[in-house]
DNA sequence: CGACTCTTTGAGCGTCGTCAAGGGTCGTGG
DNA sequence: CCACGACCCTTGACGACGCTCAAAGAGTCG
């Protein structure tokens, strides 16, 4: 299945990334209404709740900040079970029965809402269309089973250790080159991202500063000196930095097979 | 999106499902090689490994028996990812960076190969084709979803209460009609589909069985007397049958909707 | 400055994993 | 036919991990 990445990029079309950086929005039609492509500008907190309606076909484009797409319970038990960052496309939330979906902001946040409803009908047709979107569903996919793994076998200490792993590469950190990261998020959020609970969460992070994993310059900055100590830690390799990086604002095509590198 | 599914499930232009009851069969072309579709009798515990190369485009499909899609880490801790039961495609198996990846008989199988590299070229091009692997993508990212917050937010017991009642549905059962469940796994198998390990899953079904939540004829059999007795036991609804049973053999056009009725 | 939120840390405890022993079933081979 | 091993399931004892509750410190905003 791999190939299908490859037309799923789009550029070799001689398609571009809109003005966003993001393919959705290309295909909107020329003269297109207000109402189908608007933009939310989210305090942190604030939800977007997915549309219930059968005819209903809305892209969100997250273009700025941090967001989250969360599950929860009737309870209150909440679950993050993606992290969004700008340029990630979310082409759906898929509510399990008896509970609530939405996306909601972690820090202030950037979204673009782009409803293609209107021209469901000759979209459906499009092998362009069809491969952006199976494009995007396809690397969520593989982001969500990865994560499976995290949650059902990896400790809290590894999980943790993981998240920083990971929020490091995010922010450009390499195994040679440290870099300053600031966190988007809470500690609960990070707890709900990890299957933890907020006290937990801050207490390990405790003891990975005692032990010099991790310099934490504020709570929501800090330093890896050494990823390569964290890696070591980890019964995983740390995911490629172009695994957290939306195909759509990469700078070319055939770019897109680094994943499998 | 879930316009979509609409065309994902190709029934409206008159395709009809092959043989086996999956759509990926009729993708191939008219006179194809015997190396293109190809059938595996798998025994209890044999895997299919995943295919590294970037020109690779192979699917799997469960004709009999169930599979799981399953991870594991260098030190030898296994997460199952998915069930794969008979109807079920599986598109790509997407490793993670330090981890293996593969398709394991649970019992014993019949998976059938299916190889369009040949055609790989047009088929990118196929609106059809495009539809229907996204359909099954889809189909993965909703249930792979649903897990994350399983493994999640779940304690133990309502991880096994919650995956007895599935199977329950799997089987056919209902609100209204119980039904006698053939279990096609070990306790291991459970323990690592829930994140749970052998011990835990093996004593929690015991607790269980005390309460008369189930009643096992054997280590392998069980009914769910009660199933609405299940479902109060936990914070989530118990998904629709709809939810496992593959698109391709649903009975018509327009049916696929029912998943979010 | 106080109100609020977030974070940290401690104490206590329940849950779940580890280790170990014993029993049941099945297939093989003497 | 029965002995044996392989494999799975069950149950107990014990301990560590992670959650709950509580209190206090740190940072932010009006």
């Amino acid at each position: 299945m791999q190939n299908l990445k490859m037309t799923a990029n789009g550029h070799q079309n001689g398609r571009l990334p809109g003005s966003c950086g993001n393919m959705i929005c290309t295909f909107l039609p020329p003269g297109h209404s207000q109402a189908a492509k608007q933009k939310h500008f989210m305090k942190r907190g604030r939800r977007l709740d997915s549309c219930e309606s059968d005819t209903c076909m809305k892209f969100w484009v997250v273009v700025h900040g941090t967001a989250a797409t969360c599950t929860a319970f009737e309870d209150g038990r909440r679950q993050i079970v993606g992290l969004e960052t700008a340029g990630e496309t979310i082409c759906s939330l898929m509510a399990g029965p008896g509970t609530q979906n939405w996306l909601e902001a972690l820090s202030d946040c950037i979204v673009c809402e782009i409803d293609l409803s209107g021209n469901a009908r000759e979209l459906q047709g499009d092998p362009e269309f069809l491969a952006t979107t199976f494009h995007v569903v396809h690397r969520r996919l593989e982001r969500t089973q990865n994560h499976i793994t995290t949650l059902g076998r990896l400790d809290s200490v590894e999980r943790v250790t993981l998240f920083l792993a990971e929020m490091a590469i995010r922010s450009g950190a390499t195994r040679a080159k440290p870099q300053l990261v600031t966190l988007p998020m809470s500690r609960e959020d990070i707890a709900d991202y990890l299957g933890l609970n907020a006290e937990t969460v801050s207490r390990i992070l405790s003891r990975l500063k005692k032990s010099r994993m991790v310099k934490f310059l504020s709570p929501s900055e800090f330093i890896v000196p050494d990823l390569g100590e964290l890696e070591r830690r980890l019964p995983v390799e740390i995911p490629e930095p172009a695994m957290f990086r939306p195909a759509a604002v990469r700078p070319g095509p055939g770019t897109v097979h680094e994943v499998r590198a």
